[in-house]
DNA sequence: CAGAATTGTGAGAAATCTGTGAGGAAATCT
DNA sequence: AGATTTCCTCACAGATTTCTCACAATTCTG
């Protein structure tokens, strides 16, 4: 369920873009004012961003131009009718899209499901999604429907190979050169151990870690074969 | 120097857009109908489309449909202001981003700018595409007409082989030499059946791979035939 | 049109591959 | 060091794929 950042003074607006946001499964914050939206962020991990471009304390380019200091999170700004040049502007300080008042809702979330989509889907930042299987790299920690996994090393060095390149097939080989290291020597069904014991890890998401038959494994999220 | 194709059957349009486009360094082609569009993109690479939804022969959204089937080159397309639902339409189709007509040239270039950079940076998946026969290398999976089909290794190296050349004839000995390596020996008449099987696997698509009778196997996609 | 060459097809045996469980070696932790 | 965890090898069973072969169907040649 990817997060949202509603940024805009006006309430209005803010509880129009978060009904339809919150019925096509997002979860909202929302801000007033630059300042808070830049709190929200550092302490929460947003995947989109809505922002609108007239504000009073500080306007939403402003507030766009000091947030892409710390962070690439994707950026829909909300425009006047007409304001070409801010489009322009906002382009070049990294605004990912711009929808402009009057807007439909739907228009909107559509550009939302767009950026989200370019942007690597729910891969965000420091921390891979899938469903209810999250991996953060950093910590190395998993966790499978909210409870924590705690993964041997080559589990997990193994499960980050696989969920990192997304599709792709990895041959036994190709797994032992680059988790177990390129010297390494031995067997190359040691693979398919780890797997086995990877698999009854991951309980219901086993399923992610696809056999490619004569061929290797591959991660493979929401899509049968 | 980007290679961008505009669609319109307005030459003023056309003409407009391409001032412009000039002027920011792309190097233009232009068609005035669908047919002629799909016809520039058969005999160039283009790295950019601008589609006008209202075109009298076929619409841009049929027509957005149709090159789909075969590239993934980003498109933006020119609406009639306010028409909501089509950009909805659009965007499930797979266009990449949408300007409203009156539109302002400086916007619409800003928006290619961050269409290319986005589709530019940002890995291209590899995948062939013919019609409703879709192959990707890096899954190893193909999918006809959208459903996913699973094939044997030896049939999805033998129909990669055919389809990344596409029109080159292969004697079975070829075959056995690239699909099966340079040291087996057996039977070239194996080639037949492996064939055979993987036509099957194809179902509607079988006719792409031909036989060319004394000599061996290609892969053709025609439009009509 | 007959005969020769070439290709399509079906079936089954042989070869290959993967899942799995067990056991011991190796590494890590306390 | 002792205990615990992790890692690796091996072998068997079951499943899938590959290959061969014989015969049918098709295409070419004269």
């Amino acid at each position: 369920m990817p997060k949202m950042l509603i940024v805009d003074d006006d309430i209005h607006l803010r509880k129009l873009v978060l009904t339809y946001a919150q019925l096509d499964n997002y979860q909202c914050q929302e801000a007033e004012s630059a300042s808070q939206a830049l709190a929200k962020l550092r302490e929460d991990e947003i995947d989109i961003i809505i922002l609108d471009v007239m504000m009073p304390e500080q306007d939403g380019f402003e507030t766009l131009a000091e947030l892409r200091k710390f962070t690439q999170t994707p950026v829909i700004m909300l425009t006047a009718r007409g304001e070409e040049y801010d489009k322009l502007l906002g382009f070049n300080l990294g605004a990912d899209d711009y929808v402009s008042k009057p807007f439909s809702p739907k228009e909107l979330m559509a550009r939302v499901g767009a950026v989200l989509k370019r942007s690597g889907g729910r891969k965000c930042k420091n921390q891979l999604i899938f469903d209810g299987l999250t991996i953060e790299p950093d910590a190395r920690t998993t966790a499978v429907d909210g409870k924590n996994v705690r993964l041997p090393p080559k589990e997990f060095d193994l499960l980050m190979q696989l969920a990192e390149n997304e599709h792709i097939v990895f041959s036994r080989e190709q797994l032992l050169d680059r988790v177990w290291g390129f010297d390494y020597l031995g067997d190359a069904r040691t693979v398919d151990t780890h797997i086995k014991s990877l698999r009854e890890h991951l309980g219901p998401y086993r399923k992610l870690i696809k056999t490619v038959w004569g061929v290797g494994y591959k991660f493979e999220y929401q899509k049968e074969n």
